[in-house]
DNA sequence: GTCAGTGCAAACTTTTTGCAACTAC
DNA sequence: GTAGTTGCAAAAAGTTTGCACTGAC
C-alpha cells in the first residue's frame, strides 16, 4: 500500500516537472505527452519504443504514433525524466526521476539486462576530476554470463 | 622508431592469435580476414563499418564487401581482438589487444568520444563481486560537455 | 486564428540475409 | 571435391522526415 502510494506521488511529481519544463520552453501541453510520461512511470526497468507503443495501446488505452513517441522521448530526456541506453541495436529507455544511479549487468549470451546498486562505486566515478570535461552523468555496463546461461553452458 | 617497432610486434602477435582462433574453430584463413585484422590494428581509437570500408579500399588497397566486414568483426570480437561499442546510432569498434582497459568520455553536444585511463577505478570495478554473474569485461561511458563545446556555449 | 504537434507513410540508415560464385582445405 | 566464405543485392529493423490535418493556446 505504501509502495503504491509512493508511486502515485512520483507520478504526480514528474508530471509537475514536465509541466514546468514545457511551460518554460513554450511547448504545448498535449494529452499525448502526459499519457506517455505517465505510462513510462508505471514501467519498471527498461523498455524500447516498440514495447512502449504496445503498452500505450493495451494498458493506457491511448493510441499514439511511433513518431510521437520518439518526439516525446526527446523532450523527456532533455527534461531529465528519462535516460536513453544503447545496449544493443535498439535504443532502450528508462525513467530516471528518483531512481538513484544504478549500474547495468548485461549477459552476452542471452542479452538480459539487470541492475545493481553500489554507492561506493558511484561515488568513485562521480568524484573523478576529468581534465577539460564537465561531467553530467555516466553509464556503467558490466558484461558477462548470467547464472541462467552459466547453467545451460555447463549442461552441454 | 621504438613505437613503430612495437606496433609491428603487436600486429604480428594478433595475427598469431587470430590464426590460432581460426584453427581451433575450424574456420578458414582467408586473405580478407587477415587484411581486415591488420587494417584495424593500424587504426588508433574508434571506427565504424563505413570508415573501415573506406580505409580498406584506400589505405589497404584491399576491397572487401561490407558483409565481410560485419562477418569478420563478429569473429574478431569473439577472439577478443576487437571490442564493440554502441555510443550512438552506429556501432563503433576498436582494437583491444594490449590496449589496456580505458574509459570513455562522450560529449553530449558534439558527440566526440575521447578516452581516459584510471587504474584505480578499473580495479574497483573489476574487483566487484557480482551476485550470480560471471563478469568478463565492462564499459564505462561518462557523458558531459567537452572543453570545445563549453567555450562555444559561453560565447552565446 | 495561428502554428506547434500529431499521424501516416515514405525515406533513410545500419545491419542482416539469401544466393550464386569462389576458394581454402 | 566440398563446404565455408565472399560479394552483391534485396530485405529487415530502427529511426527520421515531409506533409496534411488537428487542436492547444
Amino acid at each position: 500500500m505504501a509502495f503504491r502510494a509512493d508511486n502515485m506521488v512520483v507520478r504526480e511529481k514528474v508530471k509537475q516537472i514536465f509541466t514546468e519544463y514545457l511551460t518554460t520552453r513554450k511547448h504545448r501541453k498535449t494529452p499525448e505527452r502526459y499519457a506517455i510520461l505517465d505510462m513510462i512511470y508505471t514501467i519498471n526497468g527498461h523498455f524500447d519504443i516498440e514495447s512502449l507503443y504496445v503498452l500505450m495501446e493495451k494498458k493506457a488505452k491511448f493510441r499514439v504514433s511511433r513518431a510521437t513517441l520518439y518526439n516525446t522521448l526527446v523532450l523527456l530526456i532533455d527534461a531529465r525524466l528519462v535516460i536513453k541506453h544503447q545496449f544493443g541495436t535498439t535504443s532502450q529507455y528508462e525513467k530516471c526521476y528518483n531512481q538513484g544511479t544504478h549500474h547495468h549487468l548485461i549477459c552476452t549470451q542471452c542479452g538480459e539486462v539487470s541492475e545493481f546498486h553500489d554507492a561506493l562505486l558511484q561515488q568513485d566515478i562521480e568524484a573523478k576530476k576529468l581534465p577539460r570535461f564537465k561531467q553530467t552523468h555516466y553509464s556503467l555496463y558490466v558484461y558477462g554470463i548470467c547464472a541462467k546461461c552459466e547453467r545451460l553452458i555447463k549442461k552441454k
